[in-house]
DNA sequence: TTCGTATATTCGTTTACCCATATATGCGAT
DNA sequence: ATCGCATATATGGGTAAACGAATATACGAA
């Protein structure tokens, strides 16, 4: 009854989860989690390249993960779906656990 | 009162989403929730190329998304932590919610 | 020891991504 | 039209990661 996954629809989940494999991008959806923000407030808040924002807001924009509202000269960014913010919180929480059980060990064999 | 991550943490966070952002390894991910396999298993399940798969369990392995057991001479791989489905779930609902979306407008156009 | 099966790794190549810098575009105001 | 700010994209270079094919290692059985 479990009918698999196409290769193609694979193909696209994993561009979705690529979409939140790179540490700029990360910040950019816990920032925009806070609430919708243009690309200049985004780039004083994680102190990078305009450049840079732009590129990666592209990316985020092409998987649909955001998207735009033009306010005159500024356009502002939103998220397009919060259960991406749940889905890197299960990832954070997973890497916690995981640096919690490597300072215990660490601590096991210093005694 | 919001303390901003490091960049560490903030990479370690990207390696782990890194890890679930390739279609094989989602692949082998979503295998290993049925219950923990050897890599022939695995081969045959999802009909690649043995090295290819013992070199994506190897990440899988490195970020610590599975663990293994030896049993004589076959190495059982097994989930390290479900959660990671839970996330691997969420993208995938966020994915076809934008596939829906777009035949919706496909749709819409041809009327 | 040798053989056969299970798993891992290496090699060479290609593809894809990241960054920084520079340049281009869009829009409001003058 | 032009100026200035906001945003986007193009270019070039470095790095990482993907693949197939081949080879290496680990283990059990004989």
């Amino acid at each position: 009854m479990k009918k698999p996954e196409t290769q193609e629809l694979r193909t696209m989940h994993a561009m979705l989860c690529q979409a939140i494999a790179d540490p700029t991008r990360i910040a950019l959806l816990y920032e925009l989690n806070d609430g919708p923000k243009n690309v200049t407030q985004l780039v004083n808040a994680l102190s990078l390249p305009q450049g840079t924002v732009s590129r990666h807001l592209k990316t985020l924009r092409e998987r649909y993960l955001v998207h735009t509202r033009r306010d005159g000269s500024y356009i502002h960014y939103e998220l397009a779906d919060s259960r991406v913010i749940d889905a890197l919180d299960l990832m954070r929480a997973i890497k916690s656990d995981i640096l919690a059980r490597q300072r215990n060990l660490a601590e096991a064999v210093m005694k």
